[in-house]
Formats: structure tokens, C-alpha cells, sequence
DNA sequence: TAAAAAATATGATATGTGTCAATTTCCTTG
DNA sequence: CAAGGAAATTGACACATATCATATTTTTTA
């Protein structure tokens, strides 16, 4: 029986079960929690712009975030942030100090600002915490690496596979869930259009792969749409 | 007057000027020393296997390595490792410790191999260390973002305009050089096939952009490149 | 130096997918 | 509840680019 969590599409969700701020001293984590700020973001809203200084770390508390690039009006998602991600690491050389990518709120987030020079600080007092932050940068580049290369080499029936076991298996982590993203927002996800979102949803159901209903999606056939992805 | 190096193309290469070794203290680098080890590869040569066990820490001291993903017997560049780069840093984490790139020879070229785990000890130990540590690893995927983009959302011309100028303003350093790739590892480079190279190449040489004789490039427009970068 | 192999080049064709336009459905809001 | 607008859908079409076939040139090897 293979549970849908197992399966594992390239994808756009880091699968992080690390999480740095355990390796801080109680003095350490005071420092952090002194100097934080929380903020609530509605959906939709940018949480971090592209270009633009670099001042805090973010820490999703609640909610999910989409991370994308932008460039001559155009954008490509880059990952999927959920709860417990951090935004901003590429900014740590303090030659990088602007956002090298746009951060949103898919749903209505809540995050933590830390400021990056604690940040900074903590990385040269705490060995630990300095080696899991390098933990979180390589599992988001190895997940980067994947989503590479899943939409720079396979067609429209692959990408879109592997978008759905992503969102049922690292996001939902469940067969049956309630989708809010539009087909435009999923469009961008697969790196492909509206339409050609609309058409291969449509042959994914004829083919009994996956079952929608309204806002409900289901994946019917898990093993088909992992086929798909190797091979479509 | 713009020189060729100051071009910035999103590109192929990090712009590396990190030496995270030179952090280290007398005794940490006599560690180092004590323990690494050297090897020439001949070009087209596996320096690393996707998917083995990474036990050493790859440094490149003379040459160049092609870095790339694979699966299902395709294959994705994803980046161009020049002298000074490290490669295998992903591996860091201890439970992905395995390659998840494959590495070879573009040139020959010679590496030192560093024990992975002396590198995991000095992160813990050295905050200066482990913080050019991270520095490398933002620079690689701010390169990786750019180059994602350039191959996700521009076309021929705009991808292989890119590839030329990274290759003369990052690799080579200079408007005129000898070309050692082949077109199809061009292709490759570029995300396209070898017949598409060829045509582009040869449109570009009739828009006066840039002069091919033999295994000699050089570049006569440098603007007029950037330009279709940004529009193809 | 000839033969074989590999790399480069060029033309014809196939195909996947984006774009545009038109229609229907769904949701919002007064 | 009706009207307006957004999202979803469908079909026709255009176009970029991969693929295939076939030449030509260059390089390698015997």
C-alpha cells in the first residue's frame, strides 16, 4: 500500500524536517525572540520584493508562500514555501544583500521577521545552527534541482503529473483535497498555459487518473501519474 | 566602454570569488592539508557518479567540470564549474549523502579531494568557515535561478545568446576564444538540439553579432546580444 | 594516405503547445 | 435576485523547435 506521502515527485515543496533554531542556546533563542516581529499577511499579498533590501529573515509561522523570480515581466516559481520554511538565506553574503527572488502569500500567511545580521551573528557563535542553515540551503537546492529539471525536460502531461502528486503528497499530504489555487496560479506552477492546464486536467480525468469536483481534487491513480512524470 | 567580463548574463557560472579555505586557521588548514588528496581527470572523465556515496568534498584547482542532473536518460546542465569552485557541497547534510549531481571533466583537470566529514567538523568549528561555506552555496543558486529562468522562459535565440556571453565574460574572460565544446555540448548547455544550435549560431553570424572561424569565437556585438537575452 | 568515424550543416516534416477569440460557468456585489 | 465580472472552457490557428533524413566537412585511425 503506497501511501500518497511516500511518493516522491521532483517537485516544489523542500520536504525540510530541519529546523535551525533548535540548535540555538536558551540565550540565543532570547536574543531571536527579543528583536522578532510577527506579521499576518493577507492572501495574495508580497511579503518579500525582489531587488529590494535584504534587512530580516522569514520565518513561515502559519500559511504558505510562493517564491518566485521575476525578470522583463516574466515569473517563474521557484518553490513553495510552507509552514516552517525560511526566506531570505540567499541573502546571508553581505554582497547578496537584496532578495534574489519575490515571496507572496498563497493563503493568509503569518510570519516572523528576524534580522538578518542576528542572523549573521548566530552562524559564526553556533556551529550547529550554522551547519543546519547549510542543511536548509542544500535541501531547497536539491528540490530546486528537481523542479529544474522537471520543467525544462518534460512535456506538458509530466509537469503537470508531478505539480499534482506534489500538492496531494508534500502539501495535502492527502488523496482528497480542496484546491484554492485557480487554474492560471496552477498554470504557473507546470511553467505552461491556462489553457494547456485545462486540456491535460481534462485527459488526466478521462483517463481516470484523477477526479475532480468542483474546487475538490482527487488523485485516483497515484502510480499512473508517476508513470506519467518519467515518462510523459 | 564595456568590457565582456562586466556583462552580466544569468549564465552558467557562479561569479565565485569566495575561498572558503582561507578561513581557516594554520592548524585547520594543516588538517586539510594532511588529509586531501590530488587527482588529474582527462577530459570526458567522471570526477563524480550521481546517486554514490559522497565521501569527499570535490575542489577543482585547474580546469573545468560539467555539473549535471540525470534522469531517465536525459540529462540537465546544471551549471559550469570553473577553478576555485567546490563541488558535492549538497551532500553536506548527513542524510543526503549522496551525490545528487553527476560531475566530469569538461578539460582536463585536476581536483583535491577533502574528507567530507573534516569539512562537516570545520563548519561546527569555524564560524568563519561555515559562513563562506553558506556564501558558496547562495552564490550557486542565485547562478542556478538565472539559469533556470533563461531556460524555462526565453527562447533559442535568447538562450544561446546567454550561453555566449557567459561563456566569454565568465569562463574565457575575453571577446575572441577557442571554443572546445562541441555544438551538441553546446546544445546541451543551451537546452536545445544540435540542429537548432547550428541555425542560431549561423543567424548570428549573419546579423554581424558574432564571427566563427574554425574553433574560434569571438563576439562583435556584445550589446546586441544582451539585447536579444532580454526579448528573444 | 586512404578509409572510417565523428562532427557539422541543411532541408523537409511533424508535433507540442502557446496564443487568440468566443462561449459558458461561476462568483461577487449592489 | 439580477447584473457584472472573473474564471473556466473550448476550438481554431500559428509558430517555434525537435526530429528525421541526407549531405558535407573534419578528424581520427589503421
Amino acid at each position: 500500500m503506497s501511501e500518497i506521502q511516500n511518493i516522491k515527485a521532483s517537485c516544489t515543496v523542500p520536504k525540510s524536517s530541519i529546523h535551525p533554531f533548535e540548535y540555538l542556546t536558551p540565550d540565543q533563542k532570547e536574543i531571536i525572540e527579543k528583536n522578532k516581529v510577527v506579521i499576518e499577511y493577507n492572501k495574495g499579498e508580497i511579503i518579500a520584493k525582489q531587488g529590494t533590501f535584504t534587512t530580516h529573515i522569514i520565518y513561515i509561522c502559519e500559511g504558505l508562500a510562493k517564491v518566485y523570480y521575476e525578470d522583463d515581466h516574466k515569473s517563474l516559481i521557484l518553490r513553495i514555501a510552507p509552514t516552517g520554511s525560511l526566506i531570505g538565506l540567499t541573502s546571508l553574503p553581505i554582497n547578496q544583500n537584496v532578495f534574489q527572488y519575490t515571496a507572496s502569500a498563497y493563503v493568509d500567511t503569518e510570519v516572523k521577521l528576524i534580522d538578518i545580521n542576528i542572523i549573521r551573528q548566530l552562524i559564526l557563535e553556533n556551529g550547529r545552527f550554522a551547519s543546519a542553515i547549510i542543511d536548509v540551503l542544500c535541501e531547497v537546492a536539491i528540490q530546486k534541482n528537481g523542479r529544474f529539471f522537471c520543467l525544462t525536460h518534460r512535456q506538458a502531461f509530466g509537469k503537470l503529473a508531478d505539480i499534482i502528486l506534489c500538492l496531494a503528497g508534500n502539501i495535502f499530504k492527502t488523496d482528497k483535497f480542496e484546491l484554492t489555487l485557480s487554474r492560471k496560479e496552477l498554470a504557473e506552477l507546470a511553467g505552461m498555459s491556462t489553457e494547456s492546464v485545462i486540456r491535460t486536467l481534462k485527459k488526466f480525468q478521462d483517463d481516470g487518473l484523477i477526479k475532480i469536483t468542483g474546487k475538490t481534487f482527487e488523485v485516483i491513480d497515484a502510480e499512473g501519474l508517476m508513470r506519467i512524470c518519467h515518462t510523459g
